[in-house]
DNA sequence: CGTAAGATACCGATCATTCGGTAATCAAAG
DNA sequence: CTTTGATTACCGAATGATCGGTATCTTACG
């Protein structure tokens, strides 16, 4: 019955994210969505018609599944802190190219993609520190040094990405993700 | 013979600098620019003939004048290193409002502002990165690692005002700010 | 008077959004 | 098997609003 979608909706999504994390909210324009996506403006609204908006939040999901799969469930399972810090880095400089691309929930987290998402920006950070913590009271540090260390890794995360950014070099990310699983573990 | 100004440049410059940095470059409509700063749009374009990029610039400017007097200048003074560092916590937290204002390179470190002012943005932290770097080689901390606790440093300002943000709660970078000389002297 | 600060009114361009139409597909009717 | 009607996917071309930016006039001072 329905027409068959030239593109599917995962890479459409995939488009998406990458001009919104270019760009930011504010930044990325109806224009450039469209061009990039590979549809006309009008055809953009056919999937998504909620404007701009729900494309973001389509692409705030389909970013939070990607997490939840590679970073955070993995961080709740069962198997040894370290290792599971070193395989989160992993995926973490995957998500990031290497410090290359930024964050998307840094780069929403202004002018109207604050105002739009904070509650779901706020949230992805919150799940992430509380995995990083899981793990680290499994490997068995007391609770509140681990609310506080997780909390540290995630502000460095995103710290690490605001510098590469600014400087135009993806060093100090890098740096930061190879001391980050020892700085977590260190004795305290 | 001019006519006098009803407001001064820095009282302008001010009121620009709050927009900015609550909207970011792209965020900020010369509208909203021209209402919080009191003036008609071509007041401003009267002050600012290079348009919104030169108030950008204005403010960027400013930025760079106080954290040069209060933070820059009197980290490369000689005293105490622990003295200097709390110092500049204290300027730090005045300037972020207890990290219910952000910061204006990371706001500006996104779309639009980036492509502007990206070298500007990366020499602003470079130079606050140098400034801690001295202080702690003064303290007797090797060069390398002296380098490196101070890019740490930048990065957990930056990170813990991106979570301040984005979880409406100042108090990542309240915590990070009380922990932030210590860590930054701690033994080796 | 001259000069400059600032406002009113406006510009073309771009913004996000929507409308009308077309092409493709399938179910049901003939 | 063909036709028809409904449904979906998508696009070109607009919409009004707002964008950043200016040309021109008024006001106030020396």
């Amino acid at each position: 019955m329905p027409r068959p979608q030239s593109i599917s909706d995962d890479q459409i999504s995939l488009r998406l994210q990458s001009t919104f994390r270019r760009k930011g909210f504010d930044g990325a324009s109806l224009a450039e969505l469209a061009r990039e996506s590979g549809l006309a403006k009008a055809g953009l609204y056919h999937r998504f018609p909620g404007g701009k908006r729900e494309m973001a939040e389509s692409v705030l999901d389909g970013l939070k599944a990607w997490m939840t799969q590679w970073v955070l469930d993995p961080l709740n399972a069962p198997g040894d802190a370290r290792a599971k810090l070193e395989e989160m880095v992993k995926m973490l400089r995957k998500l990031y190219a290497n410090g290359t691309e930024p964050c998307l929930v840094g780069q929403f987290s202004v002018g109207g993609g604050l105002v739009h998402f904070q509650p779901r920006l706020g949230n992805s950070l919150l799940a992430l520190q509380k995995g990083i913590a899981a793990t680290l009271i499994q490997h068995g540090i007391p609770r509140q040094e681990a609310a506080r260390r997780a909390e540290d890794a995630v502000v460095r995360i995103q710290g690490s990405l605001v510098l590469a950014r600014a400087q135009d070099d993806p060093g100090p990310f890098l740096r930061t993700m190879r001391r980050l699983p020892n700085s977590l573990l260190g004795d305290l």
